[in-house]
DNA sequence: ACGCTTATTGAGACATGGTATCAATAAGAA
DNA sequence: TTCTTATTGATACCATGTCTCAATAAGCGT
């Protein structure tokens, strides 16, 4: 399974520019959004955050969440059965692949989806500002193993 | 803003053939999902069935919901603040716009959708089985309105 | 129509996911 | 270091959805 990474200094950037320090926890908890390869919930990552700080709060983290998917570096994955998990936000890449087998994300390209989008705009006379798509199915790595 | 109609009696079909019986509980909501233009959570669903329908139980609801979703014939609507809502499945078009001003859900065509889809699949090496396109904006309605 | 059998229903208890509160703590500035 | 302010963690709370089980309604043979 191919995968992204992110650039853990532009997200530090992005939360200094928004004005709040980065606190401990916080670094803790950026780095476990940034380096899973699965979509986390807020329950998951209060889990892994116990592991190396016990004392992390349950509050403090579905407040991180928070503010890192309104400043746009994670962002909710939408599921079969709900949407409560998060991945990075890669913003030049829009459409996310979710393996239905293994559970991990990918993020593939999507030049064409754009001009899709503005010919619907065009036809619909929406005005269309966001667009999700998701994709579902068996990942290359998946296929191989079954 | 256009809207696409259901055809109740495809319905009573599918769920009939599901084995089992149309009683009338059911009946009420399969009326209440098939005609609201705006997505519904089990929810609301519970609280207009009730008013023509007083002593209808929450449970039967949220049972009804995933019975009709299971079958294909109601889907959950990804919004921004979660995935709770649901609106009629139409098989042959594939796109969901969502109004976020007015709430009000339209379905558009989205013939090259698929072509992407294939795409992306022959690019990544997965195998895609489902996907979810929603677009989210403003409708022609809201925006001369505003 | 009647009683019998089985599936569906409704009420409420329960579980889970997420939010609000507030005293304790940690961070930054003088 | 001390003061001031923002963040934190524990817990109470709320909302959404599920489970249980006695009561009811549907379908069926008579």
């Amino acid at each position: 399974m191919p995968s992204k990474t992110i650039n853990l200094e532009d997200w530090r950037a992005a939360l200094d520019a928004s004005g709040f320090s980065v606190t401990t926890v916080q670094e803790t908890l950026i780095d476990i959004f940034a380096h899973s390869e699965y979509p986390l919930s807020a329950e998951q990552a209060w889990e892994i955050a116990r592991q190396s700080r016990p004392k992390t709060g349950r509050a403090t983290v579905y407040r991180m969440v928070e503010k890192l998917e309104k400043l746009g570096l994670i962002r909710r994955v939408h599921g079969y059965q709900g949407c409560s998990h998060f991945v990075p936000t890669l913003p030049e890449l829009m459409m996310l692949f979710i393996c239905l087998d293994c559970g991990r994300a990918d993020y593939l390209d999507s030049e064409p989806l754009n001009d899709l989008i503005q010919q619907s705009e065009h036809i619909s006379g929406h005005h269309i500002t966001d667009s999700r798509l998701q994709l579902f199915g068996a990942c290359a790595d998946c296929q191989q193993n079954a």
